[in-house]
DNA sequence: GCAAGGTC
């Protein structure tokens, strides 16, 4: 059977993943291609002016660069088949084996993967491997329609040389950088502790790494300062009500003692404007990957790698579409009616979607992001027969999204209440929902809803207490998984399908541990900005992003830029192994190892440090007596804020242990004047 | 064994 295929010649058409074959080739051959599988791959065969054409799917990159040399600095790798080299890889041998089947008979080739620079490098090594790069054309589609598809397939380009150079260069550059960087410090922590652990660097992931850790010294050396809010009550008809804040608070206590005093003799609030308003909340926008991996996190804990591993599960089972997608679009190409006529069988979706087969026209909210590729995720309207409890919850939320983004918006009545209070301003806010719109099969922003009586321009509110409250300034919010690829997103650093990876590698490197740096976090950090300071950066991307679109423009060569890459990382490597020749494993200051240092963590003292304490000791010392300053205006005394911060759940940890050492010195020594 | 990028 298979013998037939391609016998007297064909023209192979090769797609960067099975799902995309199916649409290729039935979108080619208006749905009369045969599927035949073969090696357990399926390929899709059609005839069409006397020529015979076969789609056949690759998997991504079947390909992966790698080296036999061991040791650092290492430049010498080669392209081989990712089965023999990765683990968990062995189900691509099959497709080696279709496409070695087909692709040297064939006459010529069309390289169909996504159009970008990774689909030229997967298709480009296919047919350099089995067929003829000089007999290969380029498709290039913006979307998986069959109008898109039959354009392009009549419109075939020609070889997208410079668009596989530019692949081939990110590749090499990544592998460059991320190998010797992470060897380096494979080294090194080897020399230090006489032990072997995989440790590991990269263009994205440390940039990452660094983002925790400047967050978690941030945190654990913040000094809450405190402020004073004045909360004014006032009786009303139905009650007593809290005013809300609409100034700045008061840093010193005596001024808001003073005013708290007026508002009291004065006895009344004026009110200065009456403000009664519908307010109309759009629908949320189709979700792209990022954005269900938030929803996903922040409404069930989901990690964003657990989504979209569940989110690949229900797109092979038919349920949804591509999830790797960073588009907020939905076309109108796709039959939403016909998608939506069959989720309106499933009864918890019914009543939304049935509200919605009554509409004239169905226009989803489309956001701004975009995609090369692929459309927003949306469910195919394939009624699920069985889902685990996780995997429904997941389906759930597409679902839910997709009715909601076609639904009519939200209103809310609001009735804001401006009030003067000795030429200070409050306010009172009521909130009612006037219209529940999308809100209702997407209810995952919660509005609470509150009353206030009729009030006009120009009432004197009775004010009934008035009350001194002391708050804090607050540290930035530590960082979750979910917050973490937000960070990387707003970075422009990954993919939408390597993001929650990379993640996951801080972890399971241990640099990160729940929301922070780890020691070996801390000497990561430290020994990359000691040696390898431009991998550490975002900047490093953008520079890469730069050569590879003037390579794709045909302006640069990639054997130059990666000449000078291994000139780059090859001096960087130098300047390592120098540094760490003469190393003695018990004194290197840089990690922080050393003898008779820091008195409270035993890391090597800063050089200006009057304790000696160590970097960051001597950080959380200075915020302790710079913040001070805030508080002595408040005539509390040294001792007295000591206590206080200590106290406080928000004052970072090495501050705290600052406390604690300074507590302890000062016994000390009051123990022996006795 | 180390990257980041595809996809299963
Ligand atoms: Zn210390």
């Amino acid at each position: 059977m298979s013998k037939d295929i391609c016998s007297r010649g064909c023209i192979a058409i090769i797609a960067e993943k099975p799902r995309a074959a199916a649409k290729i080739a039935n979108a080619l051959s208006y749905g009369r291609a045969r599927k035949v599988s073969i090696y357990g791959i399926p390929i899709w065969v059609f005839n069409q002016k006397g020529r015979e054409y076969v789609v056949i799917p690759s998997a991504g990159h079947l390909f992966s660069i790698d080296t036999d040399k061991p040791g650092i600095p290492v430049f010498e790798y080669m392209w081989v088949p990712r089965y023999e080299v990765e683990k968990g890889y062995k189900h691509l041998r099959k497709f080696f084996s279709a496409f070695s089947e087909i692709l040297p008979k064939a006459l010529e080739y069309i390289n169909a993967c996504d159009y970008d620079i990774e689909g030229s490098v997967i298709g480009y090594m296919i047919v350099k491997r089995w067929g003829n790069v000089s007999r290969m054309k380029r498709m290039k589609f913006s979307s998986l329609v069959d109008e898109e598809l039959r354009r392009s397939f009549k419109n075939l380009e020609p070889p997208d040389l410079h668009m596989v150079e530019a692949g081939l260069a990110r590749h090499e550059m990544d592998w460059i950088w991320g190998i010797n960087v992470s060897r380096a410090l494979m080294l090194l922590f080897r020399k230090i502790f006489s032990e072997h652990k995989i440790l590991s660097a990269g263009r994205v992931q440390t940039p990452t790494l660094f983002e925790v850790v400047r967050n978690t010294i941030e945190r654990s050396t913040f000094v809450p300062r405190p402020l004073y809010n004045v909360n004014i009550y006032v009786n009303l008809a139905s009650g007593e009500y809290k005013l809300e804040q609409g100034e700045e608070h008061f840093s010193k206590r005596s001024d808001a003692v003073s005013y708290a005093k007026k508002i009291r003799e004065i006895g009344y609030v004026l009110v200065t404007n009456v403000d009664r308003r519908l307010i109309s909340y759009k629908p949320p926008h189709p979700y792209n990957l990022g954005d269900i991996q938030r929803d996903a996190y922040s409404i069930y804990k989901i990690s964003p790698a657990k989504t979209l591993q569940i989110l690949e599960d229900l797109y092979l089972d038919s349920l949804i579409s591509y999830p790797r997608t960073n588009s907020q679009k939905l076309p109108s190409t796709i039959d939403h009616k016909d998608i939506i006529k069959r989720i309106a069988s499933m009864p918890k979706y019914s009543s939304a979607a049935l509200k919605l087969l009554k509409k004239a026209q169905l226009i989803p909210n489309n956001g701004p992001m975009e995609d090369p590729a692929h459309p927003a995720i949306y469910p195919t309207g394939e009624v699920p027969k069985r889902l685990s409890d996780i995997h429904g919850k997941i389906y759930d939320l597409v679902v839910r999204r997709y009715l909601a983004t076609f639904l009519e918006p939200l209103i809310v009545e609001s009735k804001m209440v401006e009030l003067d209070a000795l030429g200070r301003r409050y306010f009172l806010h009521g909130i009612r929902i006037y219209s529940k719109g999308w809100l209702d099969i997407y209810p995952f922003y919660n509005i609470r809803e509150k009353e206030i009586p009729q009030i006009m321009i120009g009432d004197r509110l009775k004010v009934s207490r008035v009350k001194i409250a002391i708050a804090y300034t607050r540290p930035e919010p530590p960082y979750n998984k979910a917050t973490l690829l937000k960070w990387m997103e707003s970075q422009g650093i990954g993919t939408e399908a390597t993001r929650a990876e990379i993640i996951e590698t801080l972890y399971k490197r241990g640099y990160v541990k729940g929301s922070e740096a780890t020691r070996l976090g801390l000497m990561v950090y430290s020994a990359i900005e000691k040696y390898f300071s431009d991998l550490s950066k975002v900047g490093l991307t953008r520079r890469f992003e730069e050569m590879l679109d003037k390579i794709r423009r045909g302006e640069l060569k990639r054997e130059h830029i990666i000449k000078e890459t291994k000139i780059v990382v090859g001096e960087a490597i130098k300047r390592f192994l120098k540094g760490i020749e003469d190393l003695d494993p018990r004194e290197i200051r840089f990690l922080g190892i050393g003898l008779g240092g820091c008195p409270i963590c035993k890391d090597p003292p800063d050089p200006n440090s009057i304790y000696k304490f160590c970097r960051i000791h001597e950080i959380a010392y200075r915020r302790l007596i710079e913040t001070y300053n805030s508080w002595r205006e408040d005539n509390i005394g040294w001792k007295e804020y000591l206590e206080k911060v200590s106290r406080l759940k928000i004052t970072g940890s090495k501050v705290k242990e600052v406390i604690a050492y300074l507590d302890k010195i000062s016994e000390n020594r009051a123990g022996s004047y006795t």
